[in-house]
DNA sequence: CGTTCCCGCCACCCG
DNA sequence: CGGGTGGCGGGAACG
């Protein structure tokens, strides 16, 4: 009948055209004919394009669900009206017609995007059914949504990889709605990390900081193994236990790119440690195992349109959100993760966490019934990584300071993922709180308390796991090691035994020890240290995945870039700022010469820096990598030097620090950056603050942490008891589970508090840390028997995230900490950092 | 002009 | 062999 005609007209319309140069793309003249065939018969809608202008505005008389309109409006407002209001006037405008002109004008592109399509196609499904048997027919979907089948496929494929439908046969899909989407997302990001994904990422930004940046000087074979030696094979499609066959049948085992492709993608996304994934990196990743550099310049392209394919469909289940990183060569679109933080591997203990997690307020319940299924994949495998050697190898080439870094050839994050023992500290835990906490964020007065109880006793429990002294770096770093199995393993489902050994070794630590602090090796970037004296060095940092040459050069280009980037900030508001980090005085200045230092100069530094630690007596040492390790060697008296309150700022890079398995983790944050080879410190520096003795501090400490227990102060507030703790309340996710399991060292009640502290604060915490992009300082007073912490959220983003931080770990008057960083009166306002705020301005994110 | 990404040709594959 | 799938890339729309 009519539509048949009309269909055929429309495609003989097309594949006559062909011939000559008629462009693929629908002309305008195509557009135009379909409008004249439409207008003449309005009943028509097999086409593709909307004939009836009226059929969107009127209502839709495919959704039942209203909502559906409301996502829409929600998704893209301005082009809503904007369309509402064309349509209006063309309507009006438009009797018969001689306007076949009007014809572009309402089938703005947006409103095909595959995004809104995808909200359409979403809004017709419930995000948890009831019943698995929701079937999903394409045709009728594609009739319904008045497109056609192809863009229907784009979007079940995408769902299909995420597992919220399945195949069922021909032309037959069943919806599963997000029960199965947060296994599903553990298990690609198991999957993720065991393909080293987060190495490869790294890997891409190092390469593109060395071409453009560094002349090819030394073309790195090393890193091109690297890349080689991850040998993954071309990962299949990732299935869930249950599901995994559905149509057997009728299934094509060809695993379709868009499906994997999008597995991948997400997994790059829970992999990465700032979460966000330009699509550069994810391009190359995903072309990847090729691995010749030949730019393949349209293969690129078509990934990258692929990309943007799976984007649109993620981010319509807001799993992900768009995001523009700004880096020195301009800004490059990337894209955020918003969905859910998927905990490694952790167990029931996560589970309300996890269900809460999940945005839709539909039910909660049945998230957490899944999970425990969580075995998807046995752990046992490639597990054999360890990290531990080469952090160790960190530290003694730091040492020797000559030493290049050597690097594990395995990334020691993943590793830790894998690993048992370093599950627990694995920084995604960290990120994923925050979806949770959000409700509480008013009671803090109450909260505070408890987290600061909870703190103390972390801290002591930290404190125990320490070993004393350590007469060199080195042996603080294997101590560490080596302890972390013991702190980490009770977050993960570790064996009780290993939670058991967490009470005795460390007795106390002087106070005023120095600590290390590792960074999270992905992070690995220069890390800057304030000694006490004020002197601000950068210490260059390998990264533990091996790169070294490229580290070095990095590095050093990374510093150049913080001092100098910084300060071109994109955004208007906040370009002075930069410059403030260093409120104290700084030697900045020689960093910046760095720029794409030598080794010697490397050396230099790190010699320089150590002696200038020596001197001063400064007791704290930043390592990239992501443990704390108290130094032995403390002076205590130097510090104190100029005021109690000096501080030594340290800034790490961006994410600063991240836990280390074993003592916690400070996860610092900045979450974004990272994801941008622009190194972390721009993005969100983390300053502590150490001063040795603290009289500001000292009261604090005991009011708030250690009282309100009746502890009356701790122990000896080691050091170690003090980054542990600061971890703890920080961020760390890890430290939740070492809360968990401590035996309650004192009071039982306190652990009984402090175990829902924790959530509170975990969720707190990476909310605001992820969300803000925060960057934030940590302030350490110790004083000798009381060691306080506070830390402050340098960058607000939402008003109530950073109140939040702010209540939790305030300095008591401290002198310049609290009011500096506090100042920031809102959320919103950035410019009002305190002196010691440190600019992010390397990665801007844009809100859509 | 660069980014975003829609459209639909056409190769596969399966029944 | 017909029809479902979906890779793929041109180039339009958008900013």
């Amino acid at each position: 009948n009519i539509t048949g005609f009309l269909f055929l007209a429309v495609q003989e319309n097309h594949s006559s055209e062909p011939y000559r140069n008629v462009l693929k793309t629908p002309l305008k003249q195509t557009a135009t004919s379909h409008s004249v065939l439409t207008e003449i018969q309005p009943d028509c809608q097999p086409l593709t394009t909307p004939p009836k202008p009226q059929k969107i505005p009127p209502a839709d008389p495919w959704t039942p669900t209203s909502n559906l309109k409301i996502l829409i409006s929600a998704a893209s407002p301005e082009i809503r009206s904007r369309e509402q209001r064309r349509e209006l006037s063309n309507n009006t405008s438009q009797e018969h017609l001689s306007g076949d002109e009007y014809e572009k004008s309402h089938p703005s592109r947006k409103e095909k995007s595959l995004g809104l399509l995808c909200h359409k196609f979403l809004a017709r499904y419930p995000d948890y059914p009831s019943t698995e048997n929701d079937f999903i027919c394409l045709d009728e979907v594609a009739e319904k949504l008045s497109v056609e089948r192809r863009r229907i496929y784009d979007i079940v494929n995408v769902l299909e990889s995420l597992h919220m439908v399945s195949r069922l046969a021909k032309n037959r899909y069943v919806w599963h709605g997000r029960h199965h989407l947060f296994k599903t997302l553990q298990a690609l990001k198991k999957v993720g990390e065991e393909n080293k994904y987060t190495q490869q990422m790294q890997m891409i930004k190092k390469r593109e900081y060395e071409q453009e940046f560094d002349f090819e000087g030394e073309r790195n074979e090393e890193t091109a193994r690297n890349l080689d030696s991850s040998e993954h094979s071309e990962m299949p499609f990732v299935e869930l236990p249950g599901m995994e066959f559905h149509a057997a049948s009728v299934n094509s085992r060809k695993d379709k790119s868009l499906r994997v492709m999008s597995q991948k993608f997400v997994m790059l996304f829970l992999v990465s440690t700032p979460q966000v994934v330009s699509l550069e990196v994810a391009a190359k990743i995903l072309i990847g195992e090729d691995q010749l550099e030949d730019l393949d310049k349209s293969k690129f392209k078509t990934k990258i349109r692929r990309l943007y394919d799976i984007a649109n469909v993620l981010s319509s289940l807001e799993l992900i959100k768009k995001v523009h990183v700004t880096e020195e060569r301009g800004r490059k679109p990337a894209f955020k993760w918003t969905g859910p933080e998927v905990l490694p591997e952790s167990q029931d203990t996560k589970l309300e966490t996890t269900s809460t997690t999940c945005p839709p307020p539909v039910s909660e319940s049945i998230p957490s019934k899944e999970q425990c299924s969580k075995k998807l994949f046995p752990l046992r495998g490639k597990q054999n990584f360890t990290r531990h050697p080469s952090l160790i190898k960190l530290v003694k080439s730091i040492e020797n300071d000559r030493r290049k870094i050597q690097s594990a050839p395995t990334s020691p994050v993943k590793s830790s993922a894998s690993t048992d023992q370093n599950v627990s500290a694995s920084p995604s835990k960290m990120a994923q709180v925050p979806a949770i906490a959000k409700h509480q964020l008013e009671g803090q007065s109450k909260k505070v308390r408890v987290v600061k109880m909870e703190l103390s006793q972390s801290a002591l429990e930290c404190a125990l796991s320490l070993p004393e002294a350590v007469p060199k770096p080195e042996a603080p770093l294997r101590t560490a090691s080596t302890q972390q199995p013991a702190l980490t393993l009770p977050s993960s489902a570790g064996p009780p035994s290993h939670s058991s050994v967490s009470p005795v070794i460390l007795p106390h630590t002087p106070p005023g020890v120095p600590y290390a602090i590792y960074l999270h090796p992905s992070q690995t970037h220069t890390v800057t240290t304030y000694s006490p004296s004020f002197m601000l060095q950068p210490l260059p940092c390998t990264n533990v995945t091996g790169l070294k040459s490229i580290n070095s050069k990095v590095l050093n280009k990374v510093t150049s870039e913080e001092g100098d980037n910084q300060t071109a900030t994109d955004d208007p508001t906040k370009p002075l700022t930069a410059k403030e980090r260093p409120p104290i005085k700084s030697e900045t200045s020689p960093q910046r010469g760095l720029k794409r230092s030598q080794a010697l100069q490397e050396n230099n530094l790190i010699k320089r820096f150590r002696s200038d630690d020596k001197s001063l007596n400064t007791s704290l040492t930043f390592f990239p990598s992501g443990y704390l390790i108290p130094l032995t060697q403390y002076i205590h008296d130097t510090k104190a030097g100029s005021a109690d309150k000096e501080k030594a700022g340290i800034c790490s890079s961006q994410r600063a620090i991240y836990s280390s398995p074993i003592a916690g983790v400070i996860p610092g944050t900045a979450s974004e950056l990272k994801a941008v080879n622009i190194p972390a410190f721009h993005i969100t520096p983390l300053n502590i603050m150490l001063s040795p003795t603290s009289i500001g501090a000292a009261p604090v400490a005991s009011n708030s942490c250690l009282n309100s227990s009746n502890t009356s102060s701790v122990r000896n507030p080691s050091p170690s008891v003090l980054s542990f703790t600061l971890q703890h309340v920080g961020l760390i996710t890890a430290a939740n589970p070492a809360l968990q399991h401590v035996p309650a060292p004192s009071q039982p009640e306190n652990v009984s508090h402090s175990s829902e502290n924790t959530l509170l604060q975990e969720e707190k915490f990476p909310n605001i840390l992820q969300n803000l992009k925060l960057q934030f300082t940590l302030f350490f007073f110790f004083s000798e028997n009381n060691f306080l912490c506070s830390l402050q959220p340098c960058v607000p983003r939402e008003s109530q995230a950073q109140t939040a931080t702010e209540h939790f770990f305030r300095t008591p008057g401290g002198p310049n900490t609290g009011s500096s960083l506090s100042a920031n009166s809102d959320g919103t306002d950035r410019t009002s950092q305190g002196p010691l705020y440190i600019p992010q301005r390397k990665l801007e994110v844009s809100e859509d």
